[in-house]
RNA sequence: GGUCCCAUCGUCUAGUGGUCUAGGAUAUCGGCCUCUCACGCCGAAGACACGGGUUCGAGUCCCGUUGGGACUGCCA
């Protein structure tokens, strides 16, 4: 499609809000065709909207890009560096007839829109300006009267065809396009014609880009045609609904929707990606897990869906914090990744909630990573190992109080049987899973009790909680000092 | 309102005229495993929006209806 075939592609936010889901898809999508086709991405920011631009939203797009791993070849570029040029294409088009200045007002435009609603009939531009002779624009001229710069949309039958990679065939009438304007009177150009021009000097050969986009695509068409421009490959993708169907939004769903709430909530960047890709995408074998290079080469514009799908948040749903499908993406990742990889991950847990010790990268390495690999097929996101796993990671860790009745006082006893381990359980010379299991079953023995009473007790008061990996495994873990010392401290439950 | 797009289990989806009494994943429920929870394994329930065509045959093609979405701005 480019001039020398080179694939290139873009994804051009614009930086009024931190980067959000569907805008994530967008870019990862981008990103793997690059990435597929040996070519390259371009990051464009669309600042134009100076109202709402800030610098604190570029920093968070590329901060949350770099985060998910999407690598970029060229940018970024800021649209508002080629204003000038927009500027003069607008002239060109001027020059050419493919453009006209409009001196018509906003509120003369504002009363004829009223009046076709009140008619019931769809407001066009009515091509008031279209005519007008040199002589009565340089006379509007003249009189300093302001004008916006219009597109001269063709007219009589016909229309405007274009293919698209994923919806196919798209045609517009003439007739149903109005001459639309591509600079503001006060001479600063529309996102319609930047957004083309920038395309154009970026020689951009596939727009990949939201569906959103599509019914305003046949605009750019024309813009391209007029220009003497080839037209790049459109590609568009569905777009992404809350479960209301509607289009999430950084406004209408807030965090939820920002990528930056998934890496403070424990996403995995790539589990994220994953999720991200298919939704609304997918392989005929109906794959769900990709690894970065399983990814790219299973990607294809042509496994694009059509229909929009939906972004399965609940609110105030207390068992999932988002879509249940990216946290079991993300659970899945946890639990079988190379250890390696995600102690990094873990370790920034820790830190951030000031559990870390610096032996755990040294001399205690070894246990960490075990205790780590022993405890995260039961969690979906990091958070849980600062959290669900602070018992093993730090002293003070919070009992359940419904686990403490059940599974302590329950049983009066166990005020004397838990300290009675703890005294076994210190005579024991290599503390391990196994050991350790022997003596708490011949302790049960003893006793002439459940064993299962004194390990539901013993994980309570070592753990805080009812649930974890098996007992044994987890008093190895904890190490014998510290499981002796939480045992032994059992009586003061019961104060 | 107009234009465009879309329509398979709750959700994500496979499915390109016959092998679909519709497959997978997730979520839900049950079972196995077991000291608990998770993992894992086994099983259950759950969908082709509706109506017409075309065809020997339609989830798959066509039309209509319904429903949903996008666009329709001197925002991007």
């Amino acid at each position: 499609m480019g001039d020398q075939g080179e694939i290139r592609v873009r994804f051009p936010p614009s930086p009024t809000g931190y980067l959000h889901i569907g805008g994530a898809r967008t870019a990862i999508y981008n990103w793997l065709y690059a990435q597929k086709t040996g070519g390259k991405l371009i990051l464009r920011i669309e600042d134009t909207d100076a109202e709402r631009s800030t610098q604190e939203s570029i920093q968070g797009i590329v901060d949350g890009l770099r985060w998910l791993g999407i690598t970029w070849e060229e940018g970024p570029y800021f649209q508002t560096a080629y204003a000038e040029e927009h500027r003069e294409a607008a002239q060109r088009l001027l020059k050419s007839g493919h453009a006209y200045k409009c001196f018509c007002t906003q509120e003369e435009l504002e009363h004829k829109r009223e009046e076709a609603k009140r008619r019931k009939e769809d407001f066009h531009y009515d091509g008031t300006c279209r005519n007008l002779s040199s002589e009565e624009i340089a006379k509007l001229e003249a009189e300093g009267r302001p004008y916006v710069i219009r597109f001269k949309v063709p007219r009589g039958p016909g229309g405007v065809v274009f293919e698209d990679a994923v919806y196919g065939v798209i045609e517009k009438k003439y007739r149903d396009l109005e001459d639309f304007v591509i600079v503001r009177s006060n001479g600063l150009p529309l996102y319609i014609l930047s957004n083309a021009v920038d395309d154009i000097r970026d020689r951009i050969s596939h727009v990949i880009r939201g569906q959103d986009h599509l019914a305003n695509t046949p605009k750019q068409v024309l813009i391209y045609e007029a220009l003497g421009e080839r037209l790049p490959q459109f590609a568009h993708m569905p777009l992404t609904l809350d479960p209301q169907k509607r289009k999430i939004s950084k406004r209408a769903h807030g965090e939820v929707v920002a990528v930056q709430y998934y890496r403070q909530r424990g996403f995995l960047p790539w589990a994220l990606v994953n999720f991200l890709v298919l939704l609304g995408w997918s392989t005929s074998d109906n794959r769900e897990f990709f690894s970065r290079s399983e990814l790219i080469d299973a990607f294809s514009l042509a496994g694009i869906n059509r229909a929009n799908s939906v972004f399965d948040i609940r609110k105030d749903d207390p068992k999932f914090f988002t879509d249940p499908k990216a946290l079991s993406i993300n659970a899945h990742y946890i639990r079988t990744m190379p250890l390696e990889e995600l102690l990094p991950y873990v370790e920034a847990e820790l830190k951030a909630a000031g559990l870390w010790d610096p032996a755990f990268a040294g001399d205690k390495r070894p246990w960490f990573a075990s205790t780590v690999d022993l405890i995260r097929s039961r969690y979906h996101t990091t958070n849980d190992f600062a959290d669900l796993g602070r018992a093993y990671f730090a002293d003070d860790f919070p009992i359940d109080e419904k686990v403490l009745v059940k599974n302590i006082l329950k049983h009066e006893s166990l005020k004397d049987w838990l300290p009675l381990m703890a005294e076994r359980l210190q005579s024991i010379g290599e503390f391990t899973a196994e050991t350790v299991e022997q003596s708490i079953r011949g302790l049960a023995e003893e006793l002439d009790i459940k064993a299962g009473i004194l390990i539901n007790g013993a994980r309570a008061a070592v753990t805080g909680q009812a649930a974890g990996p098996g007992l044994f495994d987890v008093l190895a873990a904890v190490g014998k000092e510290r499981v002796v010392q939480r045992l032994r401290a059992v009586p003061e439950l019961f104060a």
